[in-house]
DNA sequence: ACACAATACGAGCGATCGCTCATATTCACT
DNA sequence: AGTGAATATGAGCGATCGCTCGTATTGTGT
């Protein structure tokens, strides 16, 4: 028996009191899988949090997995902005500082809300809702490529598909874990500046002789 | 009311019969982890699949999350064990072969068991087993750090902890994202060496100009 | 052969889970 | 003011959960 792995919202909601609803709902679930971990939300629990009933809850969400992927949109919508705000700022720029310009993007992303942020990314495989994120890792990887190419005169990149995946996983790697943790390096400014520093120095390095090695 | 988390055995396994229950349970455990995830991982089904009664199950372990964390020993040996080998290889290798060696050997302990990786990497931290991985990873610094030592000469490092930062995080990334996430380029060799070669360029290139940049 | 320890068993408890549905309330529109 | 649609309610169902405990079986030491 296969279980049920419906995400979408099961109706809309059209009167301002039904949005209320399905927001405080969203906000509660994000609320409880920050304070008390996925396995305590609960689709009561959830409901209770809300200050709404039960049945309400099902009208609008068909189980815990669709109030899930709500939240993880909400999450990834901020991250999304930010993201596509750096590439806006990092084109036109000379390569060196549109790597910072993106490495200090993604320490501000994952420093959104990060206690949200390590439980989603802990728990989005087991939401179904997988095959989404990794759609979302896709075009990233398509943007960044565009970036590179914009670049290309000063890389001559062979692979520019293989420079994006390490170019993005890394950078995810290191912000993602200095965020979780390593909190106190983000709170010191200097040891901060030292993380952004090394990274950029670390990418660029890479980029710079990409592909250039031809016996 | 917090919940349990027990992770200790309950009683030591004294018989060989005892043994194999124990080995069946654990078995059990990783297989179910694997082929029906974390959540279909009732202790009444482990021990169902295990062809061991919910009695004997509770005989040697407090509940579920002993269980995973159990698992989780395993496997962490055995990459333990493939580190330790790569380490001791790369120990008098020149950097850059070195380096090399030791992003084979990444790669070669994500591909131990990738399924059972990639649950575990999922569920870990719900298990209460957290400070022992980050204990493990910390380990792993420090020995990183020993590694990165030996050629400080020719690396002139300012601050050796933060390499070891960059260094373990990244090559982890790189080889968890390609297992993981590319299967196939490592099915294909001339694929994987290129990913290798990648990872040790943008690697070594980063150390060999580490902390040098002093105006 | 006997006794006791170690091990294995599984029915079934109380709690909680996801979820339904019959009913009550509020809103939009005339 | 009246009416139908939209929204909200929560008792409670069947299923499953983690787990206990009284009992049966097997092993060890003498």
């Amino acid at each position: 028996m296969a279980r049920r792995l419906l995400t979408n919202p099961r109706k809309q909601a059209r009167q301002s009191r039904s949005r209320a609803t399905v927001d405080a709902l969203i906000e509660a679930t994000a609320r409880i899988l920050v304070r008390e971990g996925f396995d305590q939300a609960s689709t009561n629990r959830i409901a209770e949090q809300a200050g709404v009933s039960i049945g309400s809850l099902y009208q609008y969400f068909p189980g815990k997995d669709a109030l899930v992927a709500a939240v993880i949109d909400r999450h990834r919508e901020q991250l999304g902005k930010v993201v596509r705000t750096a590439l806006a700022k990092a084109t036109g720029q000379p390569l060196e500082q549109a790597v910072r310009t993106l490495i200090v993007a993604a320490i501000d992303a994952h420093a959104i809300d990060p206690k949200l942020h390590r439980v989603l990314a802990e728990q989005i495989p087991r939401t179904g809702r997988l095959e989404q994120v990794e759609t979302f890792s896709r075009e990233n990887y398509a943007l960044f490529a565009a970036f590179l190419e914009q670049h290309s005169d000063e890389l001559r990149v062979a692979d520019l598909e293989l420079a994006s995946f390490m170019f993005v996983t890394t950078v995810e790697a290191l912000t993602h874990s200095a965020v979780l943790h390593r909190p106190a390096m983000l709170r010191e400014p200097a040891a901060m500046n030292r993380l952004v520093e090394e990274t950029t120095r670390l990418i660029v390095g890479y980029l710079r002789q990409a592909g250039g090695r031809r016996t």
